[in-house]
DNA sequence: CATGTATATCGCAATATTACGATTGATTAT
DNA sequence: ATAATCAATCGTAATATTGCGATATACATG
């Protein structure tokens, strides 16, 4: 074991787990707010900014890629990375929706 | 190593991707629809309408309750899981605004 | 072409997560 | 009290994640 039971749940709760999992570490938030902020795509700016190794940064801009949350083109000898915006739109109304599911208390618990 | 290095992010930084963790995995977004669907909060339903072992459950579970999400009251012999309002609004407002850092392309890439 | 610069990838060690059977603990019913 | 039921916890196996040094790759410039 250890590995996720995948079929077992709908597709929707699937990448909305996926999406959730790559914005759920605080290195690939400082990265995404990086991003945002200097709205000119930064690069290996990143390895400056935050205090990580340079593979480590690498690789979490990887998995952000993959998860389709950002986009990188090289621009000479490094690569500039910026929001993909329809992966963020999409996971922002399909957080939106999730989250807007539950409509106050009842009166349980 | 395997170790994520919190020390160097701010502290809004680490409780979203702690808060987020808790939310990615397909398991614990099913539980979360469930326990808002049925309004009056459920308990070892959970354990019928997922497939998955009754340790596993009660794991995520945990792990909800752990993050602040749920809250479970002791009802005779099971127990009683909903969600905790302040938290799930706080989490809701604070991806709110994460989200809309991000306003539309501008040019790059 | 050789060198420097920026990123990606590989390989590894430390740690975390996922899942579950088995057991324990608590509460109700007999 | 005994038995039945529900949920939490323990222990363990399989797998995933995090972080980084070392290396490889790709582009640019002298």
């Amino acid at each position: 074991m250890g590995l996720t039971k995948t079929e077992i749940f709908t597709d929707e709760q699937n990448r909305l787990a996926v999406m959730l999992k790559a914005l759920a570490h605080p290195a690939r938030i400082a990265i995404l707010q990086q991003i945002i902020n200097v709205n000119a795509c930064i690069c290996g700016d990143l390895v400056d900014e935050l205090g990580l190794a340079q593979a480590t940064i690498s690789q979490h801009l990887k998995e952000l890629k993959t998860a389709g949350l950002i986009q990188g083109a090289i621009e000479g000898v490094s690569v500039c990375y910026c929001i993909e915006p329809k992966a963020w739109k999409l996971l922002s109304s399909q957080l939106g929706e999730f989250f807007s599911l539950y409509k106050e208390p009842a009166n349980c618990c």
